[in-house]
DNA sequence: GCCAGGCATTAACATTTGTTAGAAGACGCT
DNA sequence: AGCGTCTTCTAACAAATGTTAATGCCTGGC
């Protein structure tokens, strides 16, 4: 049940089978959520961390004036709440942007994780580690990169995120996102982010259709967003 | 030496003697960065973290075209590349932006505190998942507040957090960052961080000269940036 | 005290991005 | 098939932000 979570945590250092069987005995219920629902809501305080197994969900914030922000997007075999193990109240919360498959991994047992298993710890630790650098990804596009490169670097990314835990289908992939959705992830208006869509696709680096986007031009692409994936630690090292 | 580090994470957790030892005993030696100079450079992979013990620095990273964006500023009491310990490659570089004294933590010492000192290493952990909480808060800043709102976001975090390992004066605080270093914080151009500047100026909330912030309205500036420092996890609680 | 260079500030203009509004298309429901 | 609703896409205009350039200020070196 937990292959996306071995392959994602896998990517980065070998998962031993004791490894494994920990995760395993740390997880309770599974649970589906319909797109839109929150899986856990801002303020709270969870006794548990949720683990996605299938659908995307994304982390988010709203302002006084109605804006929301998503700061990440989850995948399958992403924990999108494990920070709030150690940072306990919630400060943002997070939606279901498909319909999820989820299951929960509670704290204790994490607890006791922490406390007999160093080299699982120091996995699920550096797991939160490559969401910061996603972050300061994300806030360097935000900042410095032309809207175009942006959202030329948000598809390279899902897609390098998506085929390690087998969520491609050869150059493309399956993006439920409509443009406002989309609009929130990279900081603009829905109008601009459909001519910034429309400029990807007259390029031609794309094709984008049905809520499935397809890479036509890998090399292209990547140069357009300067798309360097060391940030994503995919080097499987002893850690 | 260590007391902002020891005021840093005890502002989460209390520190038991023994894991002030520890920590201690993880530093080796203590070096100075001029202003300008590069504490880490970007590619590299250190075989230490870097604690700074007084100063500001930041991570930036370097777009082909020359622009820089800041993706954080590091003051007293803050690893700047604990996640190192654990990513091993840099993917971005560390400036001093002031004179900075700082003091290397060795790898091989941090690992024996996951090996031996799990309330210990939860407490380090919870250092860089506080890191990604303030990167979601800049992504949130960059995408949906107005520039004078981020730069207002930005003075309530900075003080809060000087404040901790007791950096501040009075509502004063040392800001050795020149116009242009702080457009490349916000991700603007250094013409139009001036105006930002002066619009908080005008507006009354800051008096801002001589790299010296003196907060003149703090509830006003607050409302300005809609400041909430729960992202900042300064609550003490078993983690 | 004088000079050079960095920094802050302003102006004028160009470009990007947002807003409002509406038309056309897609999609589920009955 | 028909309907309503959400989504995509466009247009026209408004506002925010970038660019280039010039000015004056301040500070450190001589």
């Amino acid at each position: 049940m937990l292959e996306s979570l071995y392959l994602n945590l896998g990517q980065h250092d070998a998962l031993s089978d004791a490894e494994k069987a920990l995760l395993v005995g740390a997880m309770t219920f599974e649970r589906h959520f319909a797109t839109g629902q929150d899986i856990v809501a801002s303020g709270s305080r969870p006794t548990y961390s949720t683990l996605i197994l299938d659908g995307l969900a994304a982390r988010y914030k709203v302002l006084e004036d109605g804006g929301r922000q998503f700061t990440s997007l989850q995948v399958a075999g992403d924990f999108v709440d494990l920070h709030a193990f150690l940072l306990k109240t919630m400060d943002h919360g997070i939606v279901a942007l498909s319909p999820c498959h989820v299951v929960f991994a509670d704290h204790s047992r994490l607890r006791a994780i922490t406390e007999e298993a160093p080299h699982l710890t120091r996995l699920l630790w550096l797991d939160t580690l490559v969401d910061g650098a996603i972050h300061r990804e994300w806030i360097v596009a935000m900042g410095r990169r032309s809207k175009t490169s942006h959202l030329a670097h948000l598809v390279c990314e899902l897609f390098v995120r998506l085929q390690v835990v087998q969520r491609t289908n050869g150059m493309s992939f399956h993006l439920p996102l409509s443009q406002a959705e989309l609009a929130d992830v990279i900081g603009l208006s829905v109008v601009h982010m459909n001519r910034v869509i429309g400029a990807l696709r007259k390029i031609g680096v794309v094709s984008w259709a049905n809520h499935t986007v397809t890479i036509l031009d890998w090399h292209k692409l990547q140069e357009i967003a300067e798309f360097d994936p060391t940030y994503l630690s995919m080097t499987r090292e002893p850690r």
